[in-house]
DNA sequence: CTCAATATGATACGACTGTTTCACTAACGG
DNA sequence: CCGTTAGTGAAACAGTCGTATCATATTGAG
């Protein structure tokens, strides 16, 4: 009995809240501009998140979604060589279509140095790729449990988003890559 | 005639907010706590700096100031090799001591990334390396004016930063740079 | 229709923000 | 003493913030 609820709306709602902090950033975000943009009110967000601090939440594991997605999708899990696997990994994250998720994704780091309260799961950002990335270099790393070879890999692949991120020279960024890729072939 | 200034007092205030900073982050900085916690007044913090906005750049502005200082002096210009010279860099600045400035750092590059009007020369923080590091590491460079060894070196340091800040595994992350000596050494 | 549950607008609350205004004191030169 | 300049406390201003309250639709079931 009574009116059934629309979890439809909430989805709706939040999809386009992820939209907006890719697209303005986690920095200043604020309820009103936020529901203005989306065409909804601050009493709706609190009304289907509870409060901001889930909203972001929620939106940050969209996003999260988001890029895995994306990721699964664009690479091909039948790369040629180690090399060839992160050249692609590279190439699709440098992208600038990937940019806002980078942003986000510095900013959320950020915020977890300042406030680690917020963040209990934070490490899982860096070890979650070591199962990807063990088993795609296996061939140059020293075992199937050597976890020191991806964090090299994701150090490589993370200061230099940082770099084309501040300077946005591409091209610079590109050959530290090849100069990175030579190293580990040799 | 008329009362001197007191030059000494801005001073003090400007290096007891750079202390408050380091120590707080930039991310919800606000006068009227900072002020109490410097035994002053939001009103004086104003009366010396004009706006939060030229505290917060002369604030940073020091903290650049310290850091460089800081390097120049724990750092032996005369190491044995540019592997040694790496690895001093990555102690001393991987040290627990030096934590609030690499927090700082990251907030400030997250800032600058929403906000890029705030940091005309944001550029500038990557590229300041390239002169030292380009000496260094000519051994191994291409050539005196190589910029991509120095930009593949500091995308390493950055990178494992970002990890060590983030998980705080100091282990896997100085293991993660003996292997890129070892790749460099090769 | 009635009842019940969801959805939603309008508005208010209290706490905070950077900044300004007004008044006042402190320290100097003449 | 006076005049001038620097320093400083108290309070107010106009705004934003997340959130809570109250009322009112809206949409179903019986």
């Amino acid at each position: 009995m009574g009116r059934p609820p629309d979890p439809a709306r909430r989805e709706a709602t939040l999809a386009r809240a992820t939209d907006y902090v890719l697209a303005h950033g986690l920095a200043g975000l604020s309820l009103r501009p936020l529901a203005a943009a989306l065409d909804t009110s601050p009493r709706m967000l609190l009304y289907d998140f509870g409060s901001k601090q889930e909203l972001v939440s929620a939106v940050l594991a969209e996003a999260r979604r988001r890029g895995a997605t994306r990721l699964a999708e664009n690479l091909p899990a039948d790369a040629a060589s180690p090399e060839e696997h992160l050249r692609d990994i590279w190439a699709w994250i440098s992208a600038p279509e990937r940019a806002p998720f980078v942003r986000l994704f510095f900013e959320v780091h950020a915020d977890g140095l300042a406030h680690p309260e917020n963040y209990p799961d934070r490490a899982e950002a860096i070890t979650g790729w070591f199962q990807t990335l063990g088993a795609t270099f296996r061939d140059i790393a020293a075992g199937p449990d050597d976890t020191i070879t991806p964090t090299l890999v994701m150090a490589v692949i993370r200061g230099l988003l940082f770099d084309l991120t501040t300077t946005g020279d591409r091209h610079r960024a590109d050959r530290a890559l090849d100069r990175f890729c030579e190293l580990l072939r040799r």
